[in-house]
DNA sequence: CTACGGTGTAATCAGTGATTACATGCAAGA
DNA sequence: TCTTGCATGTAATCACTGATTACACCGTAG
């Protein structure tokens, strides 16, 4: 515990090895796009950040899009934790319900970390066929749709004949969708009194009820559910 | 017609003056992105391939970002074009049939033109806030899907008590996520027989057919519709 | 013909990702 | 304990980038 590093100068005489410089640089990438964006984000300043010296990272990172795909399986570490979290809460015995928990649990992590979503959709900043880590738990998550909708479908909750990939393909892209759109900023013009994370919430909720569990014939009927 | 440029070197004595230095750099920017992405983009490619000098185009645009800014308003210019194109080609008396017009013009556009696309979309690498041309296009596609759906509504075609700025939200995530993952390569594992276009076409059609014109109460019933 | 202003050039700046040769100090083996 | 090995960090350096400045060029209005 006494390696954390804060790089605290004048303290200790500033030790020659790091103790644990991969994971003060992730950190400190992770910092530094928090604070003025990915775009913006140099080695240098996460070397320097992390007290070390500007050629330093390269001796753990290859190169710079290597730092950040390291920060992009940190983060699908815990966009994975997060979304199993969210269905463990759910009745285990409504895969309907559990779908949803999914995008539920997917949408809010994105906004609440749109620094560790924003790096993990992007196919140009991080290396993503390069890391295993990355492709598996993000096919392990269609899997776990497909496998959900099957489960809906056989107990009566989904037309027999519907393609499960179509949907889960569908459902997908409009979770991607909501959580790109907000965290680039496409609809700052939302109600004011209406932060995103709640139109974002309310619009999953009317994907589910139209696409996946239709309640009823007609949208007229104003439903007063929990 | 004689200055549309190109810079044969030996051909004429390389006037002095470009004559439409402008346009060449807006063209060579688009180029450049096809050829190598957007993150390896440099004004100085772009001006060597104008054929000027590497500070020429800072005498037009004050930025990499004014630049690329110009770039995207010329490809919203031909959005908007393409949207009006698709929806003038469909029943004006239907606002169902229209608004999904918009939608398939608006995908079919983005797959086209995945580099163009991606610039609008992109929030970091242009000045949105800072073109009206930008906010202006965007803000008048959004108020055409929305008098749309009003029309729909008003045909009965739709619950009186939908929230029309909500469905809109829903319809905008869905062909945003559709089109991003598209171009973002998020589903190059799909079935190899089926491009993306037409995965993406058919899932437009499965989002129209479940949230704008419910077609019956229960999806059991195989529709052979046209 | 001349002065002017818009256009492009050349030189230059600080900062970047990346590589290399070289210090440093921890730890294992005698 | 000494010393050897080696992972870790440093310093110097490279080519390149976005951006700025002073200056050269040239079509044109007067």
């Amino acid at each position: 515990m006494a390696k954390t590093s804060v790089t605290k100068a004048g303290d200790q005489p500033k030790p020659y090895h790091h103790g644990n410089l991969v994971g003060a640089l992730i950190s400190a990438t992770v910092e530094l796009i928090e604070e003025h964006g990915v775009e913006q984000l140099s080695v240098r300043e996460v070397a320097k950040r992390a007290g070390v010296s500007p050629g330093a990272p390269f001796r753990h990172f290859r190169s710079k899009t290597a730092l950040l795909t390291a920060v992009a399986e940190q983060a699908m570490d815990r966009l994975t934790e997060a979304v199993a979290r969210a269905v463990s809460d759910v009745d285990s015995t409504d895969p309907a319900a559990a779908f949803e928990a999914i995008g539920q649990g997917y949408l809010e992590w994105a906004m609440a970390n749109p620094t560790h979503f924003q790096i993990i959709s992007s196919r140009t900043l991080i290396d993503f066929e390069a890391s295993s880590s990355l492709r598996d738990q993000n096919g392990a998550i269609r899997e776990k749709m497909v496998e959900l909708l099957a489960r809906a479908q056989h107990q009566g909750r989904l037309a027999p004949d519907v393609d499960l990939d179509h949907l889960v393909l569908a459902a997908r892209a409009y979770v991607y969708g909501l959580a790109r759109m907000a965290i680039d900023g496409h609809f700052p013009e939302w109600h004011p009194s209406e932060p995103p994370a709640i139109a974002v919430r309310r619009a999953l909720r009317l994907f589910m009820s139209q696409m996946i569990v239709p309640p009823r014939c007609d949208l007229r009927k104003p439903k007063k559910s929990s």
